[in-house]
Formats: structure tokens, C-alpha cells, sequence
DNA sequence: TTGTAAGCGTTATCAT
DNA sequence: ATGATAACGCTTACAA
């Protein structure tokens, strides 16, 4: 690989006015740039990355911290961002969390050591007061993320509104003995009060309440769904319509539902969430909420590079929106 | 972040010794050994990866070439691999070819640039030729690939078994009239070769000749499948039985078999091929031939960190066990 | 406008 | 066993 020095000896210019050169600086003459530039073009010089890094000079590497990559919700997102910051010349390098806070709090030593210039987090298993010391070290993006620290801008939808949709959809369909499912603790913080909210407000639009019996907290697999299903089977009180958060989880319940000759949706409508390819697949296709994946990568994969480049962003919070989709499941 | 100066500082002991405690060399008495290691505890001393890598000194970060981390045999695939590597506290930076040899070029120049240490590649665009140059700059290893450079390391599974046992199933199965998919183009070279010499051994043995009709080509995704499904409801002459080589063809011809009336496997049998989490999806759910994805990601792994090492690999061709998956759809 | 030289944080060479 | 010092390839004061 040549060198500037390489670059030097053949244009016969000092490597200051090389460097000027190759970073496109002013005050360099056009005879001696154009000698430059030729040298470089019969050597095919390339600067040396690691070098500029050194230097402090280089922007060129964000992390990009997912759950899982085998979840195809991850897998999308890590693809928009790769396609957005391909386009840019950007690496990206990525871990997997599985939410472990240790692990997390090693891929943010790579912003300290520079091994990454920048971080795009999707799963924050950390709280505010960890992450915060590390925007010290670089930018830090927030994607599908529901921790909020001043000056990091977060890329997200809004959860009230998908749930309020989602709820509304069935209610609008004519079900009024509606479940819900959540892959957290149907808690009153983060997503999960947001996503509360909504479906409480959608059945409080139409006067109706909430069954506690028909509220299922830490679903997330297709294992998960079969088991809901196996419940809903088993109860006195059945439901009619049941708002899964997550199209995993609706997925394992038409599995089940040919197991148990339950009928979907004549004897309970199931509506997933994501979007996510498998929604064609099962019978019944699944009615899901539609998630704004190829927006919401390239999105941060944009405002992370804004940040490299020192602009200044005019917004902090973005909130995309979601929509219904309707197949055969409700 | 403290530098090799301040732990200088701190301990009052050369650069030159505090570089050696660093990195484990001898010749440097307990006494001192311990006064730096106490020092770079006090300051939290980390090595910096840049200036380390710009010694030349560094064996860190893979690249990893993917076609397309959206499809789940690749994102297994990357999950994998980035498992194993985080054990040895190897970095992963992926790309995205979409088999396109410009891009593959510019991910083998990173190499070249010294961005990455070693590259696995998984769908290589380019010819033998193209590749064997970047040999020079680190080691490269080959996974689900048909390409044959002398030093480097592959890993596959035997293409030919896949297609003789997925065949030699349907046969067994008693059926006779066998269609017959591929991803490529039922070529000479590479892939297709193996696995059309499996197909055709499968049916020698028994016996039975290939019905040119019921050869599709170059079939990839969910809607080919459909086409297909819908391509041999209207043949006079019907097969009875297809290998798809894909589970997204096969899922695509689930979906189109009940829009058609097709009873599966009645009227058809449908073999998939990889194993993927959406043969559980169907329905009927698919029989497919299981590819052995974490062992191959893992091994691939395993094989470059060994070169980083420096170490001798005794093996250069290591083919990997398929089984076959019998569920509802043979 | 141009060039010299210092410095980024390491490791390796060579004396001592 | 230890320590100066050069070198890796680059950018940037500072001087000219």
C-alpha cells in the first residue's frame, strides 16, 4: 500500500501540501495540486485510516447495538441503517446485547477507545445515569428506544398511537371482549405505559374495561403464542379479539389454533404487530400494525452522521407513524 | 483516556517496560512487573486498538460478507459467527454485498487498508483470480462457498448428500414423479453441479429418469413459489413431489397450494431446504433439509481466529452434516 | 502558498 | 533487566 510519503517522493511536494491535497484545503496552487493528484492516481494511494484516526480525524465507523440479529425486526433495521450508511462510506459494526448490561457497557468502550466514532443504541439495557457519561466519547443515537437523556436524539414511533390503532381496529371490526399481550410487564414506565395508554384510551372510547384476566405480561415467542392460545381455550370467559404485540407471538397462536379447531378470526380475531414477513405465511395472514423499519434505520443512520459531521440537529425527538394492516386475521 | 505516557508517569518506569508488562513479554522483574500493573489499575489503563493496529500489531475485527442480512439463513449465519468471535473478544463488521463485485472490491480493500484483519466471505461475486490478490494483506476464509483457493479455508456442507437425501426422501416417501428447483441455473459449475449430481444419483438409483418440465430455475424468494405452484396446476403431466431447494420457495408454494385447492402432500409433496423458523409457520408445517448453521458459523469463525493466531490449519476443507426434517408437508 | 517538524499511542530495536 | 529512541502514516501549528 503507498504511503503519502510514497506520494511525496513521486510528485516531488511535501507531505504537508500532500495532506492539504488529499483533504481538499484551500491555499494550495493548482500546478502543485494537479501534480499531487497524479501522483496519487499512479500510485491508487489510499490514506491510511487508522493513521487519520489516530490523528483524531476520522468519522467513518458507527456501532450498532441490537438485541438479536436473527430477530427479523433487528435484522431489517441493522439492514436500513448498513444501506444508509453505505451510502455515506460508513462501517458498521455491530453487537449483540441480549439486553446484558455488562455486555453493553463493553461495546460503549469502544467509543472511548475509538474503535467506533459514533453508537447507534436500539436495546438499552442500562439506565440514563451509565449511558450518559459515554456521549463524552462520541455521538449516541437512540433507535425503538424509550430512555430519554437530553441531547441524544432517539428515533422511535409512538406506542400510545400503535396501540390506540391497533385496539381500535378490532373495536371498529365489531369485537368488544378484547385481550392484550405485551412483551413486558404491563408496567407503568417506558413502552409499556405508552403502549397502556393507548389501549386503555381506545376501550375507554368506546366505554369498555379492561379484563384482567385477558391482560398477558412477557409474551414475545412463537412459544409464547401457542401458550396464550392454550389459556384462551381453557377460560370460561373467552375473549373474541386479542392485540398480541408482536407478530411472533399471533404467529404461535394460528399454530395453535389449528391444534385446538379454534377458529381465527370467526371465534378469536388475532392482531400481531411488526409487520414482519411471516404475517403472509401463516393461515390466516396476519393483520398486524405496520412498523416504519426502512425509516427509522435510515433515519438514525442520518442524524448519526449529522452528528459526525458537527451539524447541528433541529429536532431530537422523532416519532414516525404506524399503520393498520389488514390481511385475514381479523 | 490514560495513555502508555501516564502510566509512564505514574509508575516512574519506561515506556519501554510498561509495553512489556502490556503484553506479557519476560525479562521484566516481579518488582516493576507489579508497580506498572498497580498503575494501570489506578488509572484504568486501557491499550489504544488504533495505535496498536497502526503498529501493525493488532488481530481485532473480521469483516463479514453477507448477501443480504435479511434473509434468515444469513442473519443465523452472522449470529453465529459474532457469538463465537465476542468470545475471543473479536469485533465483527459486516457488509452487504447483494453480489455486486464492486462493492465485494471495496469490502476487500478494507483488508488491503488494514481496516479489518481477515474477512469471511459468504457470497463471493468475484472470480478466483479477483480474490486471490487480497490474500497478501490477511487471511481470508470461505463459508457456503464453491470457489477453491489453494490456502484458503471453506466451509459448506456437501451439496450433492443435501440434494441425494432430500431426493432419496420423496423416493422413499413412494413418490415418483419428481420436480426439481433451484436457486441457480441447473448448471455445470459450482453449487448447482453438486447438487444436480445428487438429484440425478438419487434417481439413478431407483430407476427413475429427470423430466426436464419440472426443472425451475433460478427460484429464490416466497412469490417464485407461488409462480411454480402456479405453474403446475396448469401441466397436463404432473409431478407428484418437489425438492424446492429453498423454504421460502417452498413456503410461497404452501400459500399459492391453498389458493389453487392443492392438497399438500396429497396432491404434492414439498421439501424445503435450509430449516428455516418459518417451516413451522406453514401449513402444512415443512419437511426440509436442516443445515447445520451454527456449527458452520462457528467453525468459520474458529478457523480465522486461528489464523489471526498464526497458528497451522491441519484441514482446509471441512464439509459440514446436513440432516433431513421430516414435518407434514412429504 | 509552501515546507519543516512535532505529535497522536503504540511496539521493536538496540544499546546499556 | 531496562531504557532511549525510531518508526508506523497522518494532520497541523508554526515559520518562511
Amino acid at each position: 500500500m503507498a504511503t503519502i510519503s510514497d506520494v511525496v517522493k513521486r510528485s516531488g511536494i511535501s507531505k504537508a501540501t500532500v495532506s492539504r491535497v488529499i483533504n481538499n484545503h484551500p491555499h494550495v496552487s493548482k500546478e502543485k495540486r494537479e501534480k499531487v493528484l497524479a501522483a496519487m492516481k499512479e500510485l491508487s494511494y489510499t490514506p491510511n485510516p487508522t493513521a487519520r484516526r489516530m490523528r483524531g480525524q476520522l468519522n467513518t465507523t458507527v456501532g450498532l447495538v441490537v438485541h438479536r440479529v436473527v430477530n427479523p425486526y433487528f435484522s431489517y433495521l441493522m439492514d436500513a441503517i448498513e444501506r444508509k450508511a453505505a451510502e455515506h462510506n460508513i462501517r458498521v459494526i455491530f453487537f449483540q446485547s441480549k439486553e446484558d448490561k455488562q455486555k453493553e457497557f463493553e461495546f460503549l468502550d469502544l467509543l472511548k477507545q475509538k474503535q467506533v466514532d459514533g453508537m447507534i443504541l436500539t436495546t438499552v439495557a442500562n439506565s440514563v445515569e451509565d449511558i450518559r457519561p459515554y456521549l463524552e466519547y462520541g455521538p449516541i443515537v437512540f433507535c425503538n428506544e424509550y430512555l430519554r437523556i437530553d441531547d441524544v436524539p432517539i428515533v422511535r414511533i409512538s406506542e400510545e398511537d400503535a396501540a390506540f390503532t391497533g385496539v381500535t381496529h378490532l373495536l371498529e371490526e365489531g369485537y368488544r371482549n378484547i385481550a392484550y399481550c405485551t412483551g413486558g410487564l404491563f408496567a407503568d414506565e417506558g413502552k409499556d405505559r405508552d403502549r397502556n395508554t393507548g389501549f386503555r384510551k381506545a376501550m375507554e372510547a368506546k366505554q369498555l374495561s379492561i379484563n384482567p384476566e385477558w391482560v398477558f405480561i412477557d409474551q414475545h415467542s412463537i412459544e409464547d403464542g401457542r401458550t396464550v392460545m392454550k389459556k384462551i381455550t381453557e377460560m370460561d370467559n373467552k375473549p373474541d379479539a386479542i392485540f398480541t404485540g408482536s407478530d411472533e407471538v399471533a404467529a404461535g397462536m394460528t399454530i395453535a389454533a389449528r391444534e385446538y379447531g379454534v377458529k381465527i378470526p370467526e371465534d378469536l380475531a388475532v392482531l400481531g404487530f411488526d409487520d414482519q414477513p411471516l404475517c403472509l405465511l401463516t393461515s390466516p395472514q396476519l393483520s398486524t400494525i405496520h412498523q416504519p423499519i426502512e425509516e427509522m434505520g435510515s433515519l438514525a443512520a442520518e442524524l448519526i452522521i449529522k452528528l459526525f459531521k458537527g451539524e447541528k440537529l433541529e429536532q431530537l425527538e422523532y416519532e414516525l407513524p404506524i399503520k393498520l394492516v389488514k390481511r385475514e386475521s381479523t
